[in-house]
DNA sequence: TATTTTACTGACCATCTGTTCAGTGTCAAG
DNA sequence: CTTGACACTGAACAGATGGTCAGTAAAATA
């Protein structure tokens, strides 16, 4: 990939990169049209919806400044994301800006995780030896994914009463399990019918795991 | 730093940067307005110029969308280092740098794997299951500081021929073990006083880890 | 109690922005 | 010579955008 660009296709995707990058946001048509000296914002346009067409760009009809790299290498753009360590489990939804809960921060690469943006992922430090088999030991930071269901397979954050715990989703037939990767503990059934029983709760989705040795 | 600003700031100041991170550009005053249920752009401008005086945005005049991150980016640019995930060992002392086999980069925080600056960590995706009890299992990146000595109990990348293995460091008098944790595989012994022999080296010292589920 | 600060409203403006349309010159292939 | 793709020009347009001004209601401060 790469060949398919004319060579000021190739400038213009450059130029663009390089203008988000100094300033933070995208150029706008007449931007690109003084840098290559093009006298119509037409002329531009042109450019980038033949960049659009091809993937590079991606496009946001009628929104100012609304053209952004899309793309394999996705090197220049901010794939960084913040991401607050949490010591237990937030209390509300997706509400974990309580900052007394909030251990420290971690930068972490969503990509790597298998995600386009981080904004809502948070960190969860685990505590005890439930999911061992899993390769999930106590002191790792779990990178959770906030959302109320699952996948069958998925490894879960679930909150029971006021403790959390990290778990593997099992679904059959409208019965739900939390099963623990370690013999010596029990797992957890759920009826589906009435998640609320047990006042058992899926928090959300386990995407990656981080360890400091 | 961060008690200086109202709750309002600080919440328009997550949602310019939850916006630009999703959308690739800031917002424009009125869709900070719509966010926030203020019906003039005045209302919006007076925050921005406000979070502006305080350090916390760069305000560009007269641009559309031209409100950009001040301050935490900065904090956070030290912090991040794009590192090598690398498939194999690689060859010289630290010289990682071959593209071929590169597999690709992920960001990471040298700081929570304990280590002030990332400059020559690089990732190793490990395969085989060689560790597995302690918690590190294939498909796995582990985060290697290069160097070719260890402490006892240290989880060391060791090189035996062409191979690369991840292990446990234990040093019992002048003789040097290489132990897997997994019964199944035999621990590997090196004579302290002549480590080139058998054509085991450490290559370095595993200080974190990260997995993508 | 009086004053200042905070956080806006509402109206309006000049300019900026993406979009559209009807053409134009260049160049290579048929 | 004709055709068609490519890379534009030039003009016009509706709506979006940042900026300005005058005023206000509530809260904090003096």
């Amino acid at each position: 990939m790469g060949q398919d660009l004319s060579p000021k296709q190739e400038r213009i995707l450059r130029y663009i990169d390089q203008f988000t990058e100094k300033n933070g946001f995208p150029p706008t048509l007449r931007e690109i049209c003084r840098r290559f000296r093009i006298s119509s914002t037409n002329g531009a346009r042109y450019h980038l919806h033949k960049l659009g067409e091809k993937g590079y760009l991606k496009i946001s009809r009628y929104t100012s400044r609304g053209v952004t790299r899309r793309g394999s290498e996705s090197h220049s753009a901010i794939a960084q994301f913040r991401m607050p360590i949490l010591g237990r489990v937030p209390a509300g939804p997706t509400d974990y800006a309580a900052p007394d809960i909030r251990e420290g921060d971690v930068i972490v690469d969503p990509e790597f995780f298998g995600r386009r943006s981080g904004v809502d992922l948070f960190g969860l430090r685990v505590k005890g030896d439930s999911m061992i088999e899993a390769g999930i030991h106590s002191g790792d930071v779990v990178v959770v994914h906030p959302q109320p269901d699952a996948h069958d397979g998925d490894v879960v954050v679930a909150r029971m009463e006021d403790e959390a715990t990290v778990k593997t989703y099992r679904r059959r037939g409208n019965q739900i399990y939390l099963e623990p990767a370690n013999p010596a503990y029990q797992p957890i059934v759920i009826n589906a019918d009435n998640p609320d029983r047990e006042n058992v709760e899926v928090v959300g989705v386990v995407v990656g795991l981080i360890r400091a040795f």
